[in-house]
RNA sequence: GGCGCCGUGCCCAAGUGGUUAAGGGAGGGGCCUGCAAAGCCCCCAUUCGUCGGUUCGAAUCCGACCGGCGCCUCCA
């Protein structure tokens, strides 16, 4: 078997075979920093990085290239007062500059901690505002543009195959259904390349070029910085399934339109995370952060393991009902490897898991072929973490041999399989082990209610008690 | 209005024509324990929104209906 990806374009599943052999050029669409991302954002990401780990695992070499959208949506649809950056501007005392950075900086703080491979250029929009407008001037010398009321639109009825991603049959659109159609446009599909002027008039950022001091459309960064970085074509293009319409859509148009090829070959798009009433949105209320997570006691790690339970491709309900299940089951398997670390002992030295073989007649191999089986099955997730599963409950499977899988599994699904500390390592601050000592005495004197309090103490101190036969044995509970 | 998705046990969620419908959580039973907790073992859907149809055979294909949702907006 080989990997098969669903591609958007043709709406089925298609081996995967990358333009050039061993590399594979991937672009993710990233962040809009105004605000946090949301934990449904976050899924996104997850998403991509458990696709990039996937061909990393089947030893593609990945470049991969994600956006930091710092202009040019900035604000808010909803709002129909002030920009929503200037006004945090104004609040904060901070320049528009500093907000971006600042949730630039959270947004890789977040990533960071949900085990996320950085991408190995995340180019700024405002850094790219030259190339921006060179690729708007070629559409303009093409013959794609048009001017009308101090912007400059994209003409799409100069692109025939225009809304071929998305499916789209332009005639049966109706124009308006949901937002005024902006009287400049000669068709409603038409879009802004270039603002000079726009509904949104206290716009911060602006830049001179050739059409006037302004700022650029959505759009163009994503087509300007995919191709500075990887190239007029692209293997692997990802997002969310909401950019399908129109923003991948206008992306095909101008990168195809300039360069006359193919601009990406499989385009992969990830469902939403639900809440109750529907999808998370920054407007609508629901708004949860990995920090709210964390807040409440749950791991970065715990909300990436709820993620892999559910296809990129389905909808994901959100409740704190299913993040306590993958909780509990996280630290289950967590547990299991710690069990296989003190079986293991020796077999199994501490230092490069990936330095540790699982031998070619290990029962152990059963459950890596299935695992890989099912991440080329469009990245499979649920399944291959029901993989992991049967790997730490089979007994037949020598602790070392079990280990090394696992944590070759761990390389696609970055659940911190890999950063256990064996029992022994953990230390155990002298505060707890002192009121251990204290319950040991109590439970010889047969003073029970004694002994229970201090185990909650304990317990609330983050350690758990286990009386074992040689005597009580202290684990951290949330690890 | 157009395009598209979903409805599987108490909960989350795989499975998309064929032996016994993954896996996890919760729950029940057991081991262990002074009792717990943690851990481990076992059990837990003749059934896949409803009603028809196609087929030797359907959760899986087709149709209708009911229910939920997404996109057509500078939304992951």
């Amino acid at each position: 078997m080989s990997l098969k990806l669903h591609n958007t374009l043709g709406r089925e599943l298609q081996a995967f075979e990358p333009i050039d052999p061993d590399s594979v050029r991937l672009y993710s669409c990233g962040p809009t920093v105004y605000n946090y991302a949301h934990i449904g954002n976050l899924r996104a990401y997850v998403f991509v990085d458990v696709l990039r780990r996937t061909l990393e695992y089947f030893d593609y070499r990945v470049q991969h290239v994600m956006n930091i959208t710092d202009v040019g949506h900035l604000s808010d649809d909803g709002d129909h007062g002030e920009d929503k950056l200037v006004r945090r501007s104004r609040e904060s005392g901070n320049s528009v500059w500093d907000i971006a950075a600042y949730y630039t900086e959270a947004f890789f703080r977040h990533t960071t901690q949900l085990n996320i491979r950085s991408p190995h250029h995340a180019p700024r929009a405002t850094d790219h505002i030259p190339e921006m407008i060179t690729l708007i001037q070629r559409l303009e010398e093409k013959g794609y543009t048009y001017t009308a009321g101090g912007n400059v639109y994209y003409d799409i009825s100069r692109f025939p195959r225009y809304g071929a991603l998305a499916g789209l049959d332009l005639s049966s659109l109706k124009a308006g259904a949901r937002v005024d159609v902006d009287s400049n446009k000669r068709n409603p599909g038409d879009f802004v390349l270039w603002f000079t002027r726009s509904k949104f008039e206290k716009q911060a950022m602006v830049w001179d070029s050739p059409w006037g001091r302004g700022y650029p459309g959505w759009h163009i960064e994503c087509s300007a910085m995919s191709m500075k970085y990887l190239g007029e074509q692209l293997d692997i293009h990802c997002g969310g399934v909401d950019h399908i319409s129109v923003h991948h859509t206008n992306e095909i148009a101008q990168a195809e339109a300039v360069t006359g090829k193919q601009y990406v070959k499989y385009w992969l798009h990830n469902e939403f995370l639900v809440m109750d009433r529907g999808k998370m949105s920054k407007s609508e209320g629901g708004f949860l952060t990995l920090d709210t997570l964390t807040e409440r006691g749950y791991e970065a790690l715990d909300y990436r393991y709820f993620c892999l339970l559910a296809h990129y491709r389905s909808e994901l309900r959100f409740s704190f009902d299913a993040l306590d299940a993958a909780r509990s089951a996280r630290r289950r398997i967590v547990s299991r490897i710690r069990t296989r670390m003190s079986e293991a002992g020796s077999d199994f030295p501490p230092g490069d898991p990936d330095q540790t073989p699982v031998s070619d007649t290990s029962p152990a191999q059963r459950y890596l072929a299935a695992f890989a089986s099912d991440l080329e099955d469009d990245l499979n997730t649920p399944r291959a973490v029901a993989q992991l599963w049967g790997l730490l409950k089979d007994d037949d499977v020598p602790a070392a041999e079990a280990l090394a899988a696992a944590l070759r599994m761990d390389d696609v699904l970055g659940i911190g399989l890999a950063s256990v500390q064996r029992e022994e390592n953990t230390s155990v601050p002298a505060e707890v082990l002192s009121l251990v000592q204290e319950r040991q005495a109590a439970r010889t004197e047969r003073d029970f209610a004694r002994a229970d309090q201090i185990r909650d103490t304990v317990r609330e101190m983050g350690y758990v008690i286990v009386d074992n036969a040689g005597g009580p044995e202290v684990k951290r509970h949330d690890a």
